[in-house]
Parts: structure tokens; C-alpha cells; sequence
DNA sequence: ACTATAAATGACTGATTAGTCATATACAAA
DNA sequence: TTTGTATATGACTAATCAGTCATTTATAGT
């Protein structure tokens, strides 16, 4: 949905325009953040802005999906198909943790702003919404279906049930690397270790008394 | 730290202030919220506001104190310190949920605002972090000490995990309820309560192999 | 050098905001 | 009725905001 003009500016100038909303959106709601801030941040007209993008909304839901192609690629190339085919959930799980501690190190403005664009859009803005929860909301339903169907998980709570506790954990990660970004990652990784230990415990496959 | 001014009003006149003030903080963030939107609900001059707070910052802390002590009066009605004390972890955190789910019903504004406000006070307005999330981590750390002195749940894994395990779950059910505020709350029980066999089964303490 | 098209500009509009303050009103005491 | 104090008022300031648009600047083709 950007102008042509948009497409026809240098990429490393797009770059940095892209750096600076990110900047800014991952700081501030949609309603709150300032778009007079960006461009004196840029260095560019105001009225440049709008030759690229028609409007506010347009230029965050463009970089919320910026954001967020960046980073669905990274995730698809740290976890491949192959991955999931192989059956055990809380390893996948576990590797889907140790991802996302990664991503957040290497892309902190795109984690941070994905983060906050998931938290904001409550009701309104369906569109950020959907962008934000989908990739995720299919990940962990493919998980769990994978997992009941070749029985690594119990099958007598619902898949409702298992698919929120499953995003809980995820999102919960997230606000935590989200809350302290600055962590050791070995300290990290220790702590979500344990939790999905819980998990396992609580959710495999056991005979029916 | 209102004035004197605001403690001569009459009681409804205060009621109603702090009602529309509810509604207005449950539905926008601090930033976003408007002292003019407010002031234009109930009938009054921007001025007298003015007089009964220094700013908009003071308000806001004042109504979250507000809906908190509201909230924490009914919490504390609800479950009795006995009901700590006679130890079953999973039970009283069943019960802590249902307790969750009357609140959102009974008091829909301060508790929707509560939620907001813990959610939207990410690194600054610390007092606003502080006042909501003081009273739930002083709880359930209780729950968890309590629960491993008296051997109901396991105690091979870190504290920090079991209380980050069941802040989460909490949190989890109040995003919950405050996205599915209309929802029939026997389903949403019956929901919560296989949530908690997860937990109780993933942690429920077991002779070390 | 001239022309045509594309891109950049920033002053401007109209709306909204938090916060102020001189003035008006209400009320009670004398 | 007069005086003093507490309260209420809303016009006002200065700042900020999203968005507009006539104008200028840059680029490229001839």
C-alpha cells in the first residue's frame, strides 16, 4: 500500500526510515506515538511522510508487517518443517524458547514492537491484531494437533485447554525477555528449562485410569 | 494527596467523578487519556479537577489506588486467610480464579482498569507497576512458600519458576476474562479447572527418583 | 538550454491537549 | 446586610498533533 514513491527511494534511505518508526512504534501505542517525532528524528519533511504512506495507520501497519516478515523468515530458518515432523512437543517447545531469546537479542526494535503491537491491539485494530497473533496462534495449534495425533500428549483435556496454557508460556516468555532484555541468556535458558519440565509433567500422555 | 477541596465534596458527587475517571483510564492508557473527555462527561469545569488534583498524573495514581483497595477488599472477603492455611496449593488457586471471575463481573471498571494499568506500566510510572502488582506477587509468593513447607508441590524446581509458572497462569486468566468479559462463566470455569489439573500434575510434589 | 515529470518541502489548518488564573458564585459567620 | 472564605468556572495559553497543499527542487529526456 506505499506509493510508488516509496518504492522508488533508495533502499538505505527506506532503511532508515523503517529504523526510525520501529523506533518509535516499538516506544509507543499507535494512538500515542508522533509522527513529527519521526520525521525531526529522520531529518525529513513532514510532508514527505505522506508522499510514502497515506496516513498514520497505513505507515504502522506497514511496519508492523515489516516487523513481522523479518521476523517469521528468521524463525522458518531457525526452525524448519523437519523440525515439528519429528514428534516431540516440549522439545520443539523448548527450541521455539531458545528462538525467540535469540530473535529478541539480534532484532531488538522488530521483537520489541511485534511485542507491543500484540499487547496493544485489543478489540480495535483487528488488522495488527491479526498480523501479530497469527503466526503464532497456527504454530501452536499445529504443535498440539501434531502431538495428540501421535499421542506425546494426553488426550483427555481439551485442545482449547492445552493450546492457551502452550501460548501462555510463549507470550509469558516474551513479556519476560520483554521486561529484561539485558539478561544473561544462560540464566534464560535455565529458567525455561525448568518451566517446560512442569509442562511436560502436567500435559504427557499417560494411560487412563 | 487530593486536596482538601475533594475530601469537603459530598460522597456521590465523588462517586461519580471516580466513575467516569474508571472509565475513562480502563479505556486508554495514561498518555491517551483525556482530562477534557472526562471533565465533559460528568458536567464540570476543567478547573475544578484542578482543584481537587495537582495533575493528571496525581488522578491517575489516586483512581488506580482506588480501584485496587476496591479490588483487594473484595479479594480479601472472598478467600479468608484460613483457606491459606489449610494448604492444598491447587485448590486455593482454583478458587483464586473463580474469585477473578466474580471480581470481572461484579466490578467490571476497576477491573478492567487494574489490568490496563498493570499492562501499560511497563519500566516508567513504577508507582502505577507497583500499587497493581504488589498485591498479586505478595500472594502468590505466599501460596508457593506455603505450598513447599508443607510439601504439596514439588521443591526440585527453582521457586522463582513455580511463582513465574502461577503469576502467568493468573495473568493469563485476567487477559482472559477481560477479552471474553461476556462469556458464561461455567464454561470458563470448566476451562480454568483443567488448567489447574495440568498444573497440579506437572507440579505436584513426587519422591525424588 | 528547455521541458516534463517526480520528489521534497515546510508553512499552514483545525483540532485537541494539559494546565492556569482572574473572576464569579455560594455559603456561613458576624 | 456585610464580610470573609471556600468552591466553581471557562476563557485562555502554549504546545502538540495529523494531515494538506502550493511551491520549490531535483532528475532525466530531448
Amino acid at each position: 500500500m506505499p506509493s510508488d514513491t516509496w518504492w522508488n527511494l533508495e533502499l538505505p534511505k527506506r532503511q532508515f526510515i523503517i529504523d526510525a518508526c520501529l523506533t518509535e512504534f516499538a516506544a509507543h501505542n499507535i494512538e500515542s506515538a508522533s509522527l513529527s517525532t519521526i520525521v525531526k528524528e529522520i531529518g525529513i519533511a513532514k510532508g514527505s511522510m505522506y508522499q510514502y504512506f497515506t496516513d498514520k495507520e497505513e505507515l504502522y501497519l506497514y511496519i508492523l508487517k515489516y516487523a513481522h516478515d523479518q521476523l517469521v523468515t528468521q524463525l522458518r530458518n531457525r526452525m524448519p518443517i523437519a523440525v515439528f515432523a519429528q514428534g516431540d512437543m516440549f522439545s520443539i517447545l523448548r527450541q521455539y524458547l531458545y528462538v525467540m531469546i535469540d530473535l529478541q537479542k539480534l532484532f531488538p526494535r522488530e521483537y520489541t514492537f511485534m511485542q507491543r503491537a500484540i499487547r496493544d491491539s485489543g478489540s480495535q485494530l483487528t488488522a495488527a491484531k491479526s498480523i501479530g497473533t497469527r503466526t503464532q496462534a497456527a504454530f501452536v495449534e499445529d504443535l498440539i494437533q501434531t502431538a495428540i495425533a501421535n499421542r506425546s500428549i494426553r488426550d483427555d483435556i481439551a485442545n482449547e485447554v492445552l493450546e492457551f496454557l502452550v501460548h501462555t508460556i510463549i507470550s509469558a516468555t516474551s513479556e519476560y525477555l520483554y521486561d529484561h532484555p539485558a539478561e544473561d541468556s544462560t540464566q534464560v535458558i535455565l529458567f525455561f528449562d525448568q518451566l517446560v519440565v512442569l509442562l511436560d509433567q502436567g500435559m504427557r500422555y499417560r494411560i487412563r485410569k
